[in-house]
DNA sequence: CGTATCATGTAAGCCGTTACATGATTGT
DNA sequence: ACAATCATGTAACGGCTTACATGATACG
């Protein structure tokens, strides 16, 4: 029911079409959640169903916006104030620091060193995603939507880069120390 | 392919059953992926159809102890080495924190509060973890099995737990500053 | 003798991806 | 005229969850 959630949020924000929501999910929402089109028109179709947002009458070709009713945002309420939030993981990049062990250490520093800069350059975007929202509000408004979130990411993709650079540094030391001495699969 | 995947990293450190293996997923890998043993049973039939693990004869009951081959080693190391991780994400965390401010300032603040809590325990629990396998191999060893996901583990929740405090402190600042006067949805 | 745990499976259904498919409008 | 972009859908398929289903062994 997430993808309902979020697509109710943004309607709470202001009103969109299915194409219009598509491009926020690439946008803002980002580094959030992620939909395609195939899934956000038909989910809009059921919520429309559900009375929980309304369409206008169709626009220019074939639009039709979208709209938030007062049932949709008594639903957003209730699932941020009463459903149990899902912290079960299933991440790939964890996943990868677990198995990495597996191979030889130059190939874990390579792929740890490529991941230090997939992660700053998140951060990055996501700095300016708060500085933009930061002059739009006018001196830095903790609670204006988004901004938040985006603290949040800044935060958690700095702890994988940190992580990241702290690993290949650890690895590339131990290689030294040891000399050609071991380095696991390879068989020294 | 995850799922796969991980089940060659757990099998490549020692042979098991699927009821062996939806344990280890509930202990050592529960932060890093998720299985249940309705999908695990099947998955092991498919890797052994594709060589990549062989079945012992049934043990006590109805036992079956899976072990990986050498084809199963490679697809692992292949999987590390040049599959892209896939960095999209769909974070619930993240999705609430987006959606936030539809709540009146005080349900935030007790939704930042528990998440806030949530984490701190997991991070805890990593540490522990951490503590158990330094004890094991004696000494820090930073490429053990395991050692490198579980750091990256407390990074991650710690960032997630800092960045809670850090929300509700921000909101209940705002509270008290502006006093009574306006929260959000609450109309004033 | 009954309960807990070990042990394995299958089926229905939801959520999400990839690919296929179509047509209108705007700008060059 | 043609391309880009706007705009909406559907179908097949894969991954995962929930629920259903069964039976063996150990322990008290």
């Amino acid at each position: 029911m997430s993808l309902r959630v979020a697509l109710l949020g943004l309607l709470d924000k202001q009103p969109g079409s299915g194409y219009d929501l598509t491009r926020r999910f690439d946008q803002g929402l980002r580094h959030v959640w992620h939909a395609r089109h195939s899934q956000i028109y038909p989910e809009l179709a059921r919520m429309a169903a559900d009375g929980l947002v309304v369409a206008d009458d169709e626009g220019p070709r074939g639009r039709r916006v979208y709209s938030i009713t007062e049932a949709g945002r008594a639903e957003l309420r209730r699932w941020l104030r009463d459903v149990e939030p899902q912290r079960s993981r299933r991440d790939d990049g964890a996943l990868r620091a677990f198995l990495l062990p597996v191979l030889a250490a130059p190939d874990a520093v390579r792929h740890l060193r490529r991941e230090e800069k997939a992660y700053s350059e998140a951060v990055a975007e996501l700095e300016q995603i708060v500085a933009r929202l930061d002059d739009e509000t006018g001196e830095a408004d903790p609670r204006g939507y988004g901004r938040l979130a985006a603290e949040l990411g800044i935060r958690q993709y700095g702890a994988v880069r940190d992580w990241a650079r702290w690993a290949a540094d650890q690895i590339d030391a131990a290689e030294v120390t040891e000399g050609s001495e071991q380095s696991r699969p390879g068989e020294p």
